[in-house]
DNA sequence: TCCGGAACCGTTTTT
DNA sequence: CGGTTCCGGA
């Protein structure tokens, strides 16, 4: 048996251990790597840029340069840092290198930005002004305390919403101003100049909450290593080699940070790519990873580009698309698999038919045993999946949406975190403020407010305000009283959390405020759900050694942990795409506006673009054997008709690498003479592409010039908030005259009564049913097993009788 | 205090 | 169109 490579008990330097490699013998880790990947794991001295294409082994050559520096006893485990964006990431890197080393590793940090600045800024707290204990707010709180704030100061928050001053301060921080260091100029975006007060008042009463928000983590840590020179030369000591991975998503306080971190050692090695740089909305800078060898001396700059995952025609359509782009290293990705087929383009009528197109698309590759969990479809904005998720319903494929609400936003799920937080830490007032009332234990707006304003006044937090005003008779009554009653149960369960276990005492907490009772009467249908999320909160909660790890823990995962496993079609956004892959990836909704989005255009102009076409990038590159895009030419936008023009992303697809499904959508000559001919297939139920082909088929299609046309009355207001592309919005009825001409408008009437009653359901019409994500609601047709229902709350909906069940 | 209707506003998302 | 929020009336 060769000698585990990986085996840490093993002293002997890389390629003696093993009895079966002499001399020149690479270690096995190393000789499944190509050159380049190789040279970006030997290279482990100095500053290291790997870019990394898509798909082309990234988190191999990642794991393997870990296991590498370990193995080698280049160094130990912890001195070395793995800094991720997501705490999946962390864990698979984590998992990855274990499994490379062929056991757990101790002590190397893994950890995303905030859960290592986390972590550092606890052991250092009271240098920052703060308790080691301090709570971490979500974006919920942010805003309402924000919101308290402005209020305060007399600003129309209806003018100025918090929200967006929340936007301003997340903007400062990802840019790692703090609060007296804003340019004035800065500040004067809000409120006619108060911004920068704003935000000061902000940071002031966070450190009376002993309260920080996601940004300070990152910028109370720069600060803290600026003026505590002692304190991060320690951290250089310890953390001797660097890893960051998606560098291009890092923003401005986060390099400084690694600056921070790796002046000393020089040893950081960034992976990431230009070209998958998808979140500069949220203050991701692709200038850091275009800046790396400017601002780390001497870097090293491999370039994977063998890519392992898609065929050759999706390779190339990708790269000549990204190829637009000017803002970029440059990358040429190739394979040495095959060619496969051309991306498939393919124009439809309007959404429904795109869903519709999309699902029987998906209903033919599961004839050909293509497994769901290997098709997704990736939109550009949530509300898309929509009509995907109706589709997947009526037709009866399972699938998974990702991203929807999380559990940990959930509002029982926050409440009885808001109980918890207050036991851990009375001065959380956000926390104490949303259930001071919850359940309805008579105190009222009028008494918060009162102990509010109070506990500004002070310059306190509000529990400590209310027990003043008590003991100083400032409030009384009925307000009072239970006032009182409730600071007595919070003391009694601070008391209990000595004696009792986390999981017991959260128990007794919820028992005993009456939260659990407040939803046991509510009759409302997802009332038992609530309950059972409350359980599983406490299971989670058990995972813990205390109320404190725990509570530091939820502050910093904000998922959904999507458990994969069952066999379904993923729905999902592109941003939620980046890093997973398919065999079969549909793109829909490939038009002016909606991808690329107008918003991104109007807010970022080129800057914005590029943004997307690196989405549009990402999207196609997901694809292993076969992506589809799809554009349709009308659309409803907040519930009224617009006709679109096909993404200029379109137009960029090298036609030699596509396959335009002209009896469908446009033909006739290129697209870029200005968006053809429009014509409707007369055979659109016929699910197969193989059956069309790009066959020209002139006869029986109302040509339709789109965009433009319409456009030259240019009444509208989304004129102006769309731009081109976002002519009038077409009223349906209006649009009607042109949709009955059209074949397909005919054939799918007629597929209608064609279709109507093969089977017989085992429902009845008016008979009364419940589905799971609907509700109750009343049958009001059958055809076949598919039923039309109206729900109580949902509204109608089709659906397949086996996803209901008898009410 | 609570409920209902009007008004309003619509990306992308992790921590 | 659909959800959220906010204000006013009971």
């Amino acid at each position: 048996m060769p000698t585990d490579p990986f085996d840490l008990d093993d002293l002997s330097p890389v390629g003696t251990s093993s009895q079966a490699s002499e001399s020149s013998q690479e270690p096995l880790y190393l000789t499944e790597l190509n050159e380049a990947q190789k040279e970006a794991v030997l290279t482990l001295e100095g500053p290291v840029l790997m870019l990394a294409g898509a798909g082309t082994g990234k988190t191999k050559a990642l794991t393997s340069r870990l296991a590498h520096i370990v193995h080698t006893r280049t160094a130990a485990p912890w001195n070395i840092l793995s800094v991720t964006f997501t705490n999946k990431a962390a864990r698979e890197m984590q998992d990855r290198v274990a499994v490379a080393l062929g056991q757990s590793v101790e002590g190397l940090w893994f950890g995303t930005f905030h859960s290592i600045c986390n972590k550092i800024l606890r052991r250092h707290a009271e240098l920052v002004g703060l308790q080691p204990n301090f709570t971490i707010l979500d974006t919920d709180d942010q805003i309402r305390l924000l919101k308290q704030l402005i209020k305060a100061e007399g600003i129309d928050d209806k003018k100025w919403p918090a929200r967006q001053m929340a936007g301003l301060i997340d903007r400062w921080k990802n840019k790692a101003i703090m609060a007296d260091k804003l340019p004035s100029s800065e500040g004067s975006a809000f409120a006619n100049g108060l911004g920068g007060k704003i935000y000061s008042l902000y940071q002031e009463r966070l450190k009376i909450l002993n309260a920080v928000d996601f940004g300070d983590l990152i910028l109370l840590n720069i600060h803290l290593f600026q003026t505590h020179p002692d304190i991060l030369s320690r951290y250089h000591s310890q953390f001797r080699y660097l890893l960051v991975d998606e560098y291009q998503d890092t923003n401005v306080a986060q390099y400084l940070w690694l600056r921070l971190l790796a002046q000393k050692s020089k040893n950081i090695c960034c992976v990431g790519d230009d070209d998958q740089s998808i979140y500069g909305w949220r203050g991701a800078e692709v200038g850091n990873i275009l800046r790396f060898s400017e601002d780390f001396p001497g870097a090293k700059v491999v370039r994977l580009e063998q890519n392992y995952r898609s065929t050759g025609h999706i390779l190339a359509a990708a790269s000549k698309l990204i190829a637009g782009n000017e803002n970029r290293l440059g990358k040429t990705l190739w394979t040495a698999g095959g060619d496969g087929d051309p991306i498939k383009v393919r124009g439809v009528w309007d959404a429904p038919e795109e869903a519709r197109t999309i699902g029987d698309e998906v209903e033919s590759l599961q004839r050909k045993h293509v497994a769901l969990n290997e098709i997704a479809i990736l939109v550009r904005a949530g509300f898309q999946t929509r009509e995907f998720e109706e589709r997947m319903l009526t037709l009866g494929l399972p699938y998974r949406i990702i991203g929807g609400p999380r559990f940990y936003e959930r509002a029982e799920i926050r409440d009885a975190l808001a109980y918890l937080r207050v036991v851990a830490q009375p001065d959380d007032d956000l926390a104490f403020e949303r259930i001071v009332n919850t359940p309805k234990r008579g105190i009222g707006q009028t008494s918060v407010q009162k102990v509010h304003e109070m506990a500004r006044e002070l310059g306190t937090s509000v529990s400590y305000a209310v027990r003043h005003a008590v003991s100083k008779d400032r409030i009384r009554g009925k307000a009072k009283t239970n006032l009182v009653r409730l600071m007595d149960d919070f003391d009694r369960w601070r008391g209990l959390s000595r004696t009792l276990s986390h999981t017991d005492l959260a128990e007794t907490i919820l028992d005993e405020s009456g939260y659990t009772e407040m939803w046991q009467n509510d009759k409302a249908p997802d009332a038992p759900g609530r309950l059972e999320n409350l359980k599983e909160l406490i299971n989670a909660m058990g995972e813990f050694d205390s109320l404190a790890g725990f509570l530091e823990h939820i502050g910093l995962v904000m998922e959904n942990d999507e458990r994969a496993g069952e066999d379904k079609v993923t729905i999902m956004t592109l941003h939620a795409s980046k890093g997973l892959e398919f065999e079969h990836v549909f793109l829909p909704g490939w038009e002016e506006g909606v991808f690329p989005s107008q918003r991104s255009l109007d807010e970022t102009g080129l800057k914005g673009l590029e943004e997307e076409r690196r989405l549009a990038y990402v999207g196609i590159t997901r694809a292993r054997e076969q992506a589809y895009v799809f554009y349709a030419a009308n659309r409803q936008i907040f519930g009224q008709w617009t006709n679109c023009v096909p993404s200029r992303f379109i137009e960029e697809l090298p036609e030699e690498h596509i396959e335009l499904d002209a009896a469908q959508g446009l033909y006739g000559s290129k697209q870029s003479s200005g968006y053809e001919a429009y014509s409707q297939r007369n055979s659109w139920q016929e699910d197969d592409w193989q059956s069309s082909g790009a066959t020209n088929r002139s006869g029986e299609t109302t040509p339709y010039v789109w965009g433009q046309t319409k456009s030259k009355d240019n009444r509208s207001d989304y004129g102006d908030k769309f731009g081109p592309g976002w002519k009038r919005a077409q009223k349906l009825n209006e649009g009607k005259k042109f949709l009955d001409l059209t074949p397909a408008s005919q054939i799918r009437a007629k597929k209608k009564q064609t279709s109507q009653k093969k089977t017989v359901s085992r429902y009845a019409i008016g008979e009364r049913v419940f589905h799971d994500k609907f509700g109750g609601g009343i049958i009001e047709d059958i055809e076949g097993d598919k039923l039309l229902v109206n729900f109580d709350h949902a509204g109608e909906k089709r659906i397949i009788d086996r996803f209901v069940k008898p009410a």
